[in-house]
DNA sequence: CGTCTTTGACCTGCGC
DNA sequence: GCGCAGGTCAAAGACG
């Protein structure tokens, strides 16, 4: 996966419990760069690839992994919405085992395979979890779950109209035209490759530490998320 | 020739 | 102290 960012491997090693070999990779943007990703296929489903990031950018991102930064990092602010594991995240002192909070989307990337993206908020380590099951879905819309990635139903009650987009696609009653027209938007390569960039950015930038500014930026705020990936992604609202 | 990948060796932390 | 597993180093080879 192309993340904007350019990366050296360093190593490789087999893990135990997965025939799969890890591989390391560290960032060349800049020499004294401590950024670091790991990145090993998924022991159960060889289709799925898990790269681990560790670090902080030391130096500018490129733009294509920088324009969406905020977005992205309000995205994990809103997964961390309502999460046990989010305070600990957040000081550093996590000490319990608490299930992460998965939430996984989809997006159609352009070579015609359906990769189902997820990110793990663990306490350690935000995970990216990319999934190139070839496309043999029924439909995006039918798995599409960016509702609840962008879920902030605890803090803010009012369902955004895209929540209640997915919620009628979901229960069904969605008509053929709406639900072409979220097709297009979610197969959208621009709105594929903003969306891809700002889960990038968002690791590529350590964010973690500035979720709490993040959060209180866009508390309650899922429609900005949005407005940020469709202006950076070139579509309008009204599409 | 410079850059990147491969891969065995080495280092370090942890549990017993 | 020992063994194991994960992470890193660095020499050698591949590639453009």
């Amino acid at each position: 996966m192309n993340d904007g960012c350019q990366w050296r491997k360093y190593g490789q090693k087999i893990a135990k419990g997965n025939p799969c070999p890890r591989a390391y990779y560290r960032c060349t943007m800049s020499p004294s760069c401590p950024v670091r990703k790991q990145v090993q296929r998924c022991a159960q489903d060889m289709s799925i690839l898990t790269t681990s990031y560790e670090g902080t950018h030391n130096h500018p991102l490129p733009p294509s992994a920088a324009s969406l930064a905020s977005a992205t990092s309000a995205a994990a602010a809103m997964l961390n919405c309502g999460s046990t594991t989010s305070s600990q995240l957040h000081s550093g002192s996590a000490t319990s085992s608490a299930t992460p909070n998965l939430h996984t989307f989809n997006f159609p990337s352009s070579n015609r395979l359906t990769a189902r993206t997820s990110i793990t908020t663990s306490q350690s380590h935000p995970t990216v979890v990319l999934d190139l099951t070839s496309a043999n879905h029924t439909s995006s819309l039918d798995n599409y779950s960016s509702s609840s990635l962008f879920s902030t139903s605890t803090h803010n009650p009012q369902l955004s109209s895209y929540d209640k987009l997915i919620q009628a696609s979901q229960q069904g009653i969605l008509s053929d035209k709406i639900a072409a027209a979220t097709k297009a938007i979610t197969s959208n390569p621009k709105f594929q490759s903003a969306l891809a960039a700002a889960i990038t950015s968002f690791v590529g930038n350590g964010s973690i530490t500035n979720l709490d500014q993040e959060r209180k930026s866009f508390k309650g705020g899922e429609n900005i998320t949005f407005s940020q990936l469709f202006m950076a992604s070139g579509i309008s609202r009204a599409t």
